[in-house]
DNA sequence: TATTATACTGTACATATATTCAGTATTTTT
DNA sequence: AAAAATACTGAATATATGTACAGTATAATA
C-alpha cells in the first residue's frame, strides 16, 4: 500500500462517508459535488489513482462499483456453526452447519475458520462449558498445551494436546472426571482438525 | 414492519450477499441474474414490496440506489474494554477503558454495553477465566441464577445473583475457595451495573 | 364478488453514470 | 532536464440502469 495523498485521502473519506449514510456508493458526480470539483474527471483520476495505490476497488462499467479495501471495520464473513457430531462425517460437511454467526476474521487474533459447537463438559477446568463455541483455526501445527480439535477414527474430541514421544501423543481433557487418551501413533490414526484460538459464549 | 414473504426474503438475501460480496448493492438486472428472473421488473416489484413494508429504502433514480434497513450496520460500533478495578472510580470511566472492540451490537443476543476484563477465578466453575471478556449489559433487570456485575461500595465483583428474601441478597461465587457475599440491604448499598450476556475468550 | 397483493414475462425509453479525449498547470521523481 | 504523478476544467458519448407500460395468472383479503 503506497502512501496517500491528502486530495486521495478527502476522496477516500468521502466514499466512506457517503457509504455510511446512504448505504451504496458514490458516484463520480456526487464526489465532485460533496468535494467542490467541477469535472466529474477530477474524480475519476483519483479514483484511480486510489485503484493503483489499492485502497479501493472498482469494476468497470458499473455504476458506483466502488469498494473499499478495508478488512479493519468490515463484517463481511459468515463463519459456519458446527456441532461437535461423535461419530461420522468430516467436520465442515454441509449437513453439520447449524447455523452462520457474522464476524471479522481479524476477530480472534490469528485469524480462524470456524465455529465448533461444545458437548459435554471434558474440559470445564478449562472455562470451555456446554453449548460453548469454540473459535477453530484450520492447522495441524500445534504445540504441547494446545487445546486441539483432534478425530479419531471417526470420534471428534477437544482436549489438551501433549506429544510425549515422537509416536506418543497424549490427549489431555480438563476435568478430573475424565482420563487421559494415549494414542500411539504406530498403531493408531489421530487427524489434527485445528486448535483453539478463541471462545464465544452467548448466554 | 409487516410480514415478508419467502420470494422477498430471497430478494432481500439476494441484496445482502451482493452487497457483502462486492461491497454496493445490485442492480435490477443483477437480482435477476441471481435469482434466474427473466425481467427487470420482477425485480423492481419485489424491492417496492420490501420498500413498502421498511425492509429497504430506495433512492429515486439512483442507481444501485438500495439500502437495507438494518439496525445492526455492516459497520459494527465500538464497544469499550474495561478493567475490573478492584476500587475506585465508576465503571465506564475513561480511564478505565483498556482499547475497544469492534464488534456488532447484536452479537450477543439481547444486546449488550460493554466488555469487562476479568480479573481472578471467582467464577471459573461457571467457565470465566482469568483475562477473559464478559458481555455486559447494562440493567437493574436481574433474576436470580444471572451472573451481575455488582459494585459493594467500591469494589466491583462478577457473581451469581440470589435473592433471599425482600432484603437480603446473596452474591455466589462459582468456586469453592471462595464465600457467598450476604448482603443485607437495610445496611448496605448494593449497585448493580448489569448482567452477563455473553463472554469472549481471546486465546 | 370485487379488490388488492403477489409473482412473474417482455418491451421500451429517458436519464444516470462511467469513461474517454482534449486541455492547463504545478509538483515530484528519475 | 525529461518524465511521471498530481490536480484540476470542460465537453462528448456509449451504455448501464431505473422505471413506466402492457400483459398473464394465482392467492389472499374485504
Amino acid at each position: 500500500m503506497k502512501e496517500i495523498t491528502s486530495q486521495q485521502q478527502r476522496v477516500l473519506d468521502c466514499i466512506q462517508i457517503y457509504l455510511k449514510k446512504t448505504g451504496f456508493p458514490p458516484t463520480r458526480a456526487d464526489i465532485c459535488k460533496e468535494l467542490g470539483f467541477k469535472s466529474p474527471n477530477s474524480a475519476e483520476t483519483h479514483l484511480r489513482a486510489l485503484e493503483k495505490k489499492g485502497f479501493i476497488s472498482i469494476e468497470s462499467g458499473a455504476s458506483r462499483g466502488i469498494s473499499v479495501n478495508n478488512q479493519n471495520n468490515s463484517f463481511g464473513d459468515e463463519y459456519p456453526v458446527i456441532g461437535l457430531v461423535a461419530a461420522g462425517s468430516p467436520t465442515l460437511a454441509e449437513e453439520n452447519i447449524e447455523r452462520t454467526i457474522n464476524c471479522p476474521k481479524s476477530f480472534f487474533e490469528s485469524g480462524f475458520d470456524y465455529f465448533l459447537k461444545v458437548r459435554g463438559l471434558s474440559m470445564k477446568d478449562a472455562g470451555i462449558m456446554e453449548d460453548d463455541l469454540i473459535a477453530v483455526k484450520k492447522t495441524t501445527d500445534v504445540k504441547n498445551g494446545d487445546i486441539v480439535i483432534a478425530r479419531l477414527d471417526d470420534e471428534v474430541t477437544v482436549k489438551f494436546f501433549n506429544r510425549k514421544s515422537s509416536n506418543i501423543v497424549e490427549l489431555e481433557p480438563a476435568n478430573e472426571d475424565f482420563e487421559n487418551i494415549v494414542i500411539n501413533l504406530e498403531s493408531e490414526q489421530l487427524h489434527i482438525e485445528g486448535k483453539s484460538v478463541g471462545l464465544l459464549r452467548r448466554s
